[in-house]
DNA sequence: TGTAATATGTCACCGACTGACATAGATTAC
DNA sequence: GTAATCTATGTCAGTCGGTGACATATTACA
């Protein structure tokens, strides 16, 4: 990696750690782009050339997730129940969450804080999920053989699999400055989701026109199956 | 209702009525609120002391259904699962789509157009919909007797609830013209959204502490009663 | 060292939005 | 009907987020 690119991650950086302190303090809708700029002495068109804007400054983070949401979903068994195979994309999500660097984590427990602080930004965030969940929706979607644009039951796997996770990250904390909190209040609200869902339903061969077919399905060996799955908090499986 | 009134309705009404009819025609980001203004001869800060930014003209409608959701939700019996009362709440909102006045029909369809044409606005609603959301975490909370900041399970179902009214509006059409095509697609996700999640299950009762409990829930009557209530979409409960 | 690629700064600009103030219109009291 | 009041609107100036264009400084490479 040469010199351009090292030089640019750390300015990177710096705008982003700058960034977070001066929300932190002052509240993001009072800091301005000039402020962060200035602080990491920068021009404010630079600041541009870094980031999209100043949400991209607190919804980064994101991209992330989604990246290892699709890794960990390309690495499932193809006849695993649809929302069963995101459920484990989340928990990825989170030991990934666990595994990050020191700096990483500060930055993600400044955020949070920051969250708490301006509802407004859970609304940005939701989002930008909405926006980017098309790439799941078709993962999914290809999965159970299905066109991802009219089937509507690809779409609504995804979109409670990512409530899910914008539920358990919002959900208030005891300590807001522990990441492992975080991280467990996440994988509860994951195995909440799946309480919620048939376990035994497999969407892949419900006809929705015929209301009987789901019924017929036999709550068979399955559930032995989601216990194993829900206790491998600390598998990895991308 | 005095003059003052009736001018005040009149002109917000020509507001966005202009407003949709420029957003279909050039574009919603290319249209700026002076066109706006303009093309109904206000001055561009009157336009502001009618809806609060331009995403209010084309996010206004959501608060008429969360106040809809709301008023069916409280004429519910406190001891239905959950799930179920959220379902009638989003089937009291597509009645009253149903029950629209022409002119609201045609501006619900020139949104749902101009929707198609921007999915950054599916985004800015989703946001919409996490920020109002807190009311009916609220009272789905009160119904189960929790508390509505720390309670998970209330806020993941409401969230699942809401999700599913997103992705029955904007699931594709073959004829966007015809509001109730729109209408019938939405109660078919509802339907779809019930038949994910476990009939027999009345999270009040349900402790995710303890993964065996929701296992020796029985399958009892439930079911048939849920059929029933599938089936009277032109039952008006509210 | 010289040259091409690229990162940065400067400047001018647009569009969304807001506060302050003046004015025109409607409402009420007499 | 007129005066006094209330409020809806317009004007103006200003802030902030964001972008294109162009010049310049820095790095990379031969």
């Amino acid at each position: 990696m040469g010199l351009r690119e090292r030089k640019k991650a750390r300015t990177r950086l710096a705008i982003l750690d700058a960034a977070l302190d001066l929300f932190l303090e002052q509240g993001y809708d009072s800091t301005t782009v000039d402020q962060i700029a200035g602080s990491v002495e920068i021009s404010p068109r630079t600041f541009f050339r870094y980031f999209t804007g100043k949400d991209h400054l607190v919804l980064g983070f994101h991209d992330q997730g989604v990246e290892i949401m699709m890794d960990t979903l390309r690495g499932r068994p193809t006849d695993e129940p649809p929302f069963t195979s995101l459920s484990h994309a989340l928990r990825a999500v989170t030991r990934d969450m666990e595994d990050s660097t020191p700096e990483d984590a500060a930055r993600f427990l400044k955020l949070r804080r920051i969250f708490d602080d301006n509802p407004r930004l859970v609304g940005l965030s939701v989002a930008k999920v909405a926006e980017t969940e098309h790439a799941l929706v078709r993962e999914i979607a290809a999965r159970r053989g299905v066109d991802p644009d009219s089937d509507r039951l690809s779409r609504l796997i995804v979109a409670f699999a990512m409530s899910t996770m914008r539920v358990g990250f919002e959900c208030p904390l005891h300590d807001v400055a522990d990441l492992n909190e975080i991280v467990r209040r996440m994988r509860e609200t994951i195995e909440l989701a799946e309480g919620l869902m048939r376990p035994d339903l497999n969407p892949a061969d419900w006809n929705p026109t015929d209301p009987n077919t789901p019924d017929s399905n036999t709550p068979d060996s399955n559930t032995a199956e989601r216990d194993t799955v829900d206790r491998d908090g600390s598998h990895r499986d991308a």
